[in-house]
RNA sequence: GGGGCUUUAGCCAAGUGGUAAGGCGUGGGACUGCAACUCCCUGAUCACCAGUUCAAAUCUGGUAGGCCCCUCCA
């Protein structure tokens, strides 16, 4: 199977190190406010790629940090802390902002049935991890102590902008005219290990280490617990395309320091969610959230569906028009699938080349477009047995994770005699020819989220 | 200033040198008291220009548009 890898940007032939084991570490979330559904689509596609490592018969262990501190708002001494700020604006403590928006997060995952990683870590926990790497990196030489802050020296490293693909002589400092340069730096785009001087004396998470009372930086917690949990070699490590420079081309840097040889072989990143105005980012202020497209009405699992359809290194434009016409085929596409009745043999050669089809899909760079395609022509057809079918369909969902073949919930029986009586009513009322009353009826029903299905000699419904 | 990605029908898209998948929408038809649901039918000289080739959406060069990154970000 092949993936896209942005570090050598090209398509290549995927070979974990350990044979039918995928170690993968995905960055997650920092958690001071609630995820939108751009950042979901991230996750989205990781859930993909690792539920399609498992349906090609891989063993994937997977971490996922959750960060809950050492996320400065700029990477210089003078930037405050993502966490305070969260925990300012809502008057609690940081903890009680990263249990909240924690809990919210994984709530999210679960509408959008994305399956949680079976290690999630707290940043907040390992401290002594990154102390511990800290003291070898300056041991080393490839980390040194500036105005009470510990840097890593970016000079240490000849490839350090291979990740990135940019050109160290051509890079802006500060390009955005909100950061700061921090001048106790030596080059600048050395950053942080280890802080112990912040404008923010009131910063409330600190602990103590060599260097004194402080925080560990935003980049060195992901490479401390993914050694810690996946040890000295990764397999894949996934994320936003926003993280490539500089967060992850600084765990490249600081892992293979501290392991003295190549960390991680195969680096993924997913495209961002745009709307009309650019990407959807946190910092922009509004945000779309998983609730908030429940409360237009759309199912979860229509957005999940709307990214399938996309593919994960493509931008893909978020707008209400498109959900709807995704929430629209999602829609049929479950409906069709309820159709089909555990009819006939199951036909072993017919499913396993479909199954083949569909790995195919997934190991061409995670073609999620091409296995709903598959899925399509499945439904379609002719030649399959409704076994067949079925059999198919619930085996690519452990991928698509669409609820393909959930039934809705049983109609309780005495909502069910309500609607039959009303269907009797409207009958009455048709034979009649008082069709507005017929009308009404019908109208009455569908606020009760009922959609009568008329057919020739019977009328059937169907909950919304 | 530098770097990267991208441009296929109204929208999302597949396609990786041999002559344009699929989904949704639209339009038409069947069904219906009328609708909805369902079913059938329906659409593209692949941004533009030049080149390589027997053959290009697919390779090369250029032009134009869009997006993103260059220490908040998924």
């Amino acid at each position: 199977m092949k993936f896209y890898n942005t570090l050598t940007k090209s398509v290549d032939e995927f070979v974990p190190n350990e044979k039918g084991i995928v170690k993968m570490y995905t960055c997650g979330p920092t958690v001071y406010y609630y995820a939108h559904i751009g950042n979901l689509r991230t996750y989205i596609f990781e859930d993909i790629l690792q539920k399609g490592l498992e349906y090609c018969g891989y063993q994937v262990k997977r971490v996922m940090n959750i960060t809950d501190v050492g996320h400065m708002t700029s990477d210089a001494d003078t930037g405050e802390d993502k966490m305070e700020k969260g925990a300012k604006r809502e008057g609690k403590t940081v903890e009680e902002i990263a249990d909240f928006y924690t809990k919210a997060f994984f709530q999210d995952l679960e509408k959008l049935n994305v399956k949680k990683p079976k290690i999630v870590e707290k940043a907040s926990a390992h401290i002594d991890q990154y102390v511990k790497m800290v003291e070898k990196l300056l041991k080393d030489g490839y980390a040194y102590i500036s105005n009470g802050n510990v840097y890593f020296d970016i000079s240490k490293i000849p490839n350090y902008y291979q990740l990135s693909g940019k050109v160290a002589e051509e890079l802006m400092i500060g390009v955005r005219d909100t950061v700061e340069h921090d001048t106790a730096k030596r080059n600048p785009f050395d950053f942080g290990l280890w802080f112990t001087l912040s404008k923010f004396e009131n910063q409330a998470m600190k602990w103590d280490s060599p260097w004194g009372v402080g925080y560990p930086g935003w980049h060195i917690e992901c490479s401390g617990i993914a050694s810690l949990y996946l040890g000295e070699y990764l397999d894949i490590h996934c994320g936003g395309v926003d993280n490539i420079f500089p967060h992850h081309s600084n765990e490249i840097a600081q892992s293979e320091a501290y392991f003295g040889h190549k960390w991680c072989n195969f680096w993924m990143h997913g495209e961002h969610l745009n709307d009309a105005k650019g990407k959807m980012s946190k910092s922009n202020g509004e945000i779309l959230t998983v609730s908030a497209l429940e409360k237009q009405g759309f199912s979860p699992l229509s957005y999940r569906y709307f990214c399938l359809g996309s593919h994960y290194r493509k931008q893909l434009l978020f707008s209400e028009e498109s959900l709807n016409i995704a929430a629209s085929s999602y829609r049929k596409l479950k409906s069709k699938v309820e159709s089909i009745g555990e009819e006939g043999a199951y036909q072993e050669d017919f499913a396993l080349s479909y199954q083949e089809k569909f790995k195919d899909a997934i190991g061409n760079d995670l073609n999620t477009s091409m296995m709903l395609t598959i899925l399509y022509d499945v439904i379609k057809d002719e030649k399959l047995t409704g076994t067949t079918k079925l059999f198919l369909i619930r085996s690519f969902d452990t991928v698509l994770s669409l609820d393909l073949l959930k039934k809705e919930e049983k109609v309780v029986h005495e909502l069910d005699c309500f609607v039959q009586e009303k269907i009797k009513e409207r009958a009455l009322a048709k034979e009649n020819k008082d069709y507005q009353k017929a009308d009404l009826i019908r109208d009455e029903l569908l606020a009760l989220g009922i959609r009568l299905k008329d057919s020739k000699d019977q009328t059937t419904y169907e909950r919304l």
